[in-house]
Parts: C-alpha cells; structure tokens; sequence
DNA sequence: TCGCCAATACTGACCAGTCAGTTTCGCCTC
DNA sequence: GAGGCGAAACTGACTGGTCAGTATTGGCGA
C-alpha cells in the first residue's frame, strides 16, 4: 500500500446498491453504476471482475453486517434462550431498516444462483439461529419440531414484512409482532 | 397435435417458466424459450409484446392458480377461523411443492418493479388472508396485533422454506410446521 | 388454394469489458 | 523544498459479441 487507495470500495458499492436495489439486473448498466460513484468505468473492473460480482459484493457485505451485529448481540445477552431470540429478532429488523436495499436487491435478481462465498455466509447466519433455537429446546423453554424451517422463517419474516409493508410499520412494532407470533403463535390464549 | 392446432399459450408460459427458474432473467434467451415449446419465436410474438411481459405472465398465472385454490378451499371449510387458516396454509403449500418453479422464478430476478395486474392479484390474495385473520380476531379465537403483517409471514414462510429447504421436507410435514409456529409459537406450553 | 405457423435469416441497438493513455502521489536525491 | 522518477490508480472512448425483435420463407393441413 505503497500507494495510499483513494477510491474506496464502499463508495461503488453504495452507489450499485441504489440502482441494483430500483432496477432488475439486466436493467443497471455499469455506466451508470460509475457515473454515480463518479468514478471511471475501468476503475470498477480494478476491484471486480464482473458486473455480477459488484453484485454479490453487495450482497455478501449486507449478510456480513447482520451476521457480525448478531453476533455482538448474542455476546452480551447469555441469558435464556428467548432472550437471544429477542436479540436475533431485533438485529434483523434492525438491520433490514438500515439497509432496505439489501432486501430490495434480494428481490430484484439473485444470479448464479450459488456463489459459495455467499452461501457460506448465509448459512452461518442460519446456523446461529438455529444453534439458539436447538439450545432452547433442550433446556426445555422452545417446542420446535424443526429449527432449521424455523430459522428460515425468521429470515423471511422480515423479508415480507419489508417488501410489502403495510404504510406506518415502525421498527418496534415490527420486532414486537414478530415475536409475538414467533414465540405464542396468533392463537388466544385461554381465559386468565 | 395437428399443426393446426393454435397454440395454446401455457405451452409456452410452462416452457418459459422452466428456463426462467433455473436461471436468472438476462441469461434466458427467447430463442431458447421458443426452442424448448417448440414454437416459432415469431409465435410468442403472437401472444406478449416483449420478454418481460412472458415473465410477467408466469407469475400471474401462479398468483392467480393460488387465489383460485385458496377461494375453492374457503368456500368448502366454513367452520372456524382456525379451520380456515389451515386450508389457506394447507393451498399455499401445495401449491408451492406443484409449482416450485414459480417460486424460484420470484427469487431470480422480478423485474418492472410494480406491474399493476400482478400487483392487484398479490393484493387480492393477501386480503382473503387479512379477512379471515381479523374474523377471528373478532370471534375471538385470534389474537394477532397486525393481521396485514401476518399475511405477508405466510406468504414468506412457504418461500423461505421452499426455497431453502431442509433435505427431507415433505408437504405434510411443511403444512403442520407452519401451522404450529402459526398458532401456537414455538414458546413450550406450561406443565400441564 | 388459403391460412397458419415453424423455421430461419436478418438487423440494429445495446452494453460489458478492454486498454492505451492520463493523473496522482510517494519517495529519493540534491 | 524543489524537482524528477516510477509505479500504481484511474479514466473513458472504443469494440465486438450478443440477442430482442422483425421479416421472410416454405411446408403442412384443411
């Protein structure tokens, strides 16, 4: 490093995930993408080797955060198991109305449809989850006859919400709701 | 199958449809579309003005294939709201597991961010949700804070699980997962 | 013979990716 | 501290392939 980078990558990465989270794929053309970061065309190709990996960047950076922020989370909270919940739940919320984007580009287009890299961290991320879950099963607080669709529920919990969210939806009321449905189900709870 | 024959568009659409989920929107070319129903490309000029409006028309048809069954199913299970739930649930996943092809299409690239006719069915297919969860608010068998967000949970949940499933998961066994999360949460019920 | 449509040839816009050239900057020497 | 060098960062006009969409043909069934 030598010579000190002045172009940061966040920079490009910003300025895609604007577009890419507007426009379908086919739709955002790297022109544009480099324009907008104001930055030479050539200069994203010094950092990716395709319009497709600016892509996975994006995408792989916003599961990154989540899975590093519920991370820190479930470090503070080691108390029971649907405290860590209550943490997981709300990082994702947290995150998802941070970056909107992250969920809108998810929408818009995954590509081939399996980068490792990604895939890894997305699976960490559900191991996590998964790992709380299991955790609270055996110390008897959960009943869940399998954690793994659980914990891809809780992902795409978030995701509906966010896409399709009914106008006023705040950030508590959402981690609210969906704990309230994760943990006691809709159902009413008998008379007392 | 004489030549005569016109050809119906559903040919097309399922032919399209296959491409469409296992690859992502810029790499499906008409001409392999056209290849694969046995079509000229010509034909499908016939019928859509462009190749988004092909997509377009896949995923209609499967909101639409959805709304259909779920309004037969209501119209059968006029008992509880619980009772009704369920048939939703049960509609939802089966049609998920006769056509994961449309859910795979849905993740790998929408494009035209809001076309009107399938926004209109989306929001068709949420309301007859909402309004059997606000019944059973009312009757009180329900106790769910935001029935509108709920809707869209149930959406994802056949999403998330389809699209990421476990090895192993069969329709019984997704249908009853869900409603158990659904109903009752995954909180284990109190000694008794 | 007519009408329909598969097959296929054609074309023009579009855009990802390249690369020769330009700028910037750290560092060395005097 | 000035000046000069080399290397790395950056630029953007250009190119070549691709493919949506159109036009044409020819074959088949009625």
């Amino acid at each position: 490093m030598s010579r000190t980078r002045t172009t940061s990558t966040d920079v490009i990465l910003d300025a895609a995930a604007d577009l890419f989270a507007t426009r379908p794929f086919h739709e955002v053309k790297l022109d544009d993408i480099a324009a907008k970061a104001r930055v030479g065309k050539g200069t994203i190709y010094l950092y990716w080797k395709s319009k497709e990996e600016v892509y996975l960047a994006i995408i792989r950076r916003g599961f990154s955060a989540v899975l590093t922020s519920i991370d820190e989370d479930l470090a503070v909270h080691d108390g029971s198991c649907s405290e860590k919940l209550e943490a997981i739940v709300g990082a994702l919320v947290d995150f998802a109305f941070a970056y909107p984007e992250v969920y809108r580009i998810m929408r818009s287009g995954t590509l081939t449809p399996e980068d490792p890299d990604l895939q890894a961290v997305r699976s960490e991320l559900v191991k996590r989850i998964v790992s709380v879950l299991k955790a609270g099963q055996a110390d008897g607080e959960f009943d869940d006859p399998c954690p793994a669709l659980t914990a891809q529920y809780m992902l795409s919990f978030v995701r509906g919400a966010l896409l399709y969210s009914p106008p006023g939806l705040t950030r508590p009321m959402l981690k609210r709701h969906i704990l309230h449905v994760l943990t006691r189900g809709i159902t009413r709870r008998g008379g007392r």
